[in-house]
DNA sequence: AAAACGGGGTT
DNA sequence: AACCCAGTTTT
């Protein structure tokens, strides 16, 4: 028995029942792709039935306005993923008469479809023989030949693919490539892996060296940064706030949010005050502040650490675009503008 | 080659 | 706090 036909046995006998499994629909294994990139399969799958059942296909999707698809994937994150989904999504409908690329060449033409994503829809729907490596793979690869090259760095990303190719079962690229990354989610897993209960036991080089846990290697990424942020919630008499669009490059793009105020640092009531005195919808007006939270709520994200306060402002008119507070769950906001809405009493 | 890009879960 | 997740794109 050989690794492949060994991996996929044991998928047969141990594999997940999940929706994108039941299907060989390319639109639904795309989304399911989409979805899932550095994400795991709890967390995306709401998200993949929130998308098939209201995007039947990808003619839906394609018809939909970019802010419809943006509020259905708010709280997933990497929203660049369903920006490109959608760009993608009118590509298939309108260049390609809605029927899916199907090879590996023209998958990986889609915007946010690159070497993984191209060869999981290839396998999985047309049984091209393209070997998938993501993040199970390279840990199943690396422990179970006890390679320790870094996973992350080029020559590292070369080298597994290469030996990823080699090793797929060409009989059958679908089912192998599923099972190798099953059994680097459920068994071979980065902590604690099961491995006195493991099938590669006799021939795994990590396990044989007691070398598992120091596998795969990867090459450290740099520190979050902390950054400031102060956000403005007006609240006027007649029940308006402001939420501007974010724009440009950085995280968010084009989700909205309220006015914010970055700052070099976490600052006091008094700083702020003098913010809010030079602020130019506030010339002139009358208005009451206060801060909502005392102790700044500590958003994580993979590269930035966003130290955030709420600062409240009563206002009995506001003279710039405003929306109706009772319309503010409409729009596409970041998880951390989102948990503050559904927190606070308006 | 390195950094940017989210949010949630585990250890 | 560090690490990981069915990675891709930009710099």
């Amino acid at each position: 028995m050989n690794f492949s036909k060994n991996i996929t046995y044991w998928y047969s006998n141990n594999k997940r029942d999940l929706p994108w499994r039941k299907t060989k629909n390319p639109y639904h294994i795309w989304l399911s792709e989409i979805i899932l990139q550095q994400t795991q399969v709890n967390q995306g799958l709401p998200f993949y039935e929130a998308f098939v059942n209201h995007f039947p296909s990808v003619f839906h999707l394609a018809e939909a306005n970019e802010a419809e698809v943006l509020k259905l994937w708010q709280g997933l994150g990497y929203y660049s993923r369903a920006r490109n989904l959608h760009a993608s999504a009118k590509y298939v409908a309108n260049e390609l008469q809605g029927v899916f690329p199907n090879n590996y060449k023209e998958l990986l033409k889609l915007k946010g479809v690159g070497d993984y994503t191209a060869s999981a829809i290839a396998s999985f729907c047309f049984n091209e023989s393209t070997a998938v490596v993501d993040g199970n793979v390279y840990r199943v690869l690396s422990r179970y030949f006890g390679i320790d090259t870094p996973i992350n760095s080029s020559k590292g990303s070369k080298a597994f693919k290469a030996l990823a190719q080699e090793l797929i079962d060409g009989n059958n690229p679908s089912e192998y490539n599923q099972a190798i990354m099953e059994f680097g989610a459920i068994q071979c897993k980065p902590k604690n892996p099961d491995c006195l209960a493991c099938v590669f036991q006799d021939t795994c080089v990590a396990f044989n060296e007691n070398r598992v846990d120091a596998l795969p290697v990867k090459i450290k990424s740099a520190k979050a940064k902390k950054k400031y942020f102060n956000f403005l919630v007006f609240i006027s008499d007649d029940g308006k706030t402001i939420l501007e669009q974010r724009e440009g490059k950085g995280i968010w793009q084009n989700l909205y949010q309220f006015p914010l105020i970055e700052t070099p640092s976490d600052i006091s009531e008094t700083v702020f005050q003098e913010h809010l005195s030079a602020h130019s919808l506030l010339k002139g007006q009358d208005y009451t502040w206060s801060l909502y939270n005392k102790d700044a709520i500590v958003h994580k994200l993979s590269h930035q650490h966003l130290y955030t306060r709420f600062w409240i402002i009563n206002i009995k008119e506001l003279n710039a675009q405003t929306i109706p507070i009772n319309s503010i769950r409409d729009y596409a906001v970041p998880i951390l503008i989102g948990n503050f809405i559904e927190e606070f009493s308006f």
